[in-house]
DNA sequence: GAGTTACACGGAGGCGGCCTCCGTTTGGCA
DNA sequence: TGCCAAACGGAGGCCGCCTCCGTGTAACTC
């Protein structure tokens, strides 16, 4: 059925290009939202504006790149943290990522959120795995006696989006969302 | 402590103008959403830019006029549906009207939503009068034993709230939101 | 190393939205 | 009727969106 076409090699100016607009984008959105200025992204990345729209016909496209990128690290983030030596500094570890992803995609468009729903869509996949990676952190977490029994992965996923939307025009305040996640992070351990 | 201050007569051609560009508001942010055209609203209103930012400083301040009349509406519903003979029947408008105001203001800026938390605001006051009418209209369904007992006025909230975002890029097509509702309606019956 | 060419780049330019500023108009009052 | 504060309108400056096309160059060949 799909054939995994190989998606053609880039000319080396253009893999360059590629990688300094996701950068850019990544700050800008992160500093904006995801209504940033493209053409800021574009300045910021050392290219012009027509450079961007090659790569990325429309804002859509750029969000979902920026998108996937993101959930793969928090992915690969769980991964780690499964390994690591403390479960409950991994678990702040990771909550701190997500609440920072959350923040970044505040506001994404509908059109790309209803990508996460559609069941072929490599976005959707990335989201998915992203989830299970967490429920294995926190369940690895509570094994070892640092986070509450009863605490429900998806419960503290709203929690942190929570955050992310408490946060929403708050800046680039980071230290605001650090102390919010410590609430949150108390409240995970148990009683006693 | 807080002095009711009256609010200043307008002149009559302001409060012609304030009225129309309202009308004017609703209609646009409802075909484009919330970020609408400050200037298409101006021109369907017949009025120039600077009359509409004169009336409204800010986008926020046209969007909480418009939000807070919404609410308003709602509840007068949920008050006539009180007073209506066919319970289901009054159920089912407003449960459409909530669905279209959801529509409406789906993608409200954080600032706007942000007022709703806000004790001393007029918004939140709204806000919560309207939800209470709704769970009063829902309980008198359920008494006249056309709605289940077991339905909860949060629960079916987010269900049109689902709705709402669900046909957020299905452009004007309110047959879509109707038989949406339709399901919901339905699954609102009792068994047998 | 020189030549070739398809791929990639850049940014000017047209469009439209945001918001301000200020000259003009008008409602309401005496 | 005359006055004037209140209200109006829209030009203009700025910025972001996106397209188009002339220029540049990576990569491959001989």
């Amino acid at each position: 059925m799909t054939e995994t076409t190989t998606p053609k090699p880039l000319r080396a100016d253009a893999r360059r290009n590629r990688e300094a607009l996701i950068c850019a984008a990544t700050r800008t959105f992160a500093e904006q939202g995801v209504d940033g200025s493209l053409e800021e992204v574009a300045r910021r990345a050392g290219v012009g504006v027509g450079t961007l729209y090659r790569h990325f016909p429309t804002r859509d496209a750029l969000l979902t790149e920026l998108l996937s990128a993101s959930f793969d690290r928090l992915r690969e983030l769980s991964r780690e943290g499964l390994e690591a030596d403390d479960p409950a500094q991994a678990l702040a570890e990771y909550l701190r990522q997500m609440a920072f992803h959350s923040r970044t995609f505040r506001g994404v468009p509908s059109s790309v959120k209803l990508a996460l729903a559609e069941s072929d869509n490599p976005l959707a996949a990335s989201c998915t795995a992203t989830h299970a990676g967490w429920a294995e952190l926190l369940e690895r977490a509570q094994d070892a006696g640092v986070v509450r029994r009863d605490a429900e992965p998806g419960d503290v996923l709203r929690l942190v989006y929570g955050i992310a939307w408490a946060t929403d025009n708050a800046g680039d305040d980071t230290a605001l969302v650090d102390r919010m996640l410590g609430l949150v992070l108390d409240g995970l351990r148990p009683a006693g």
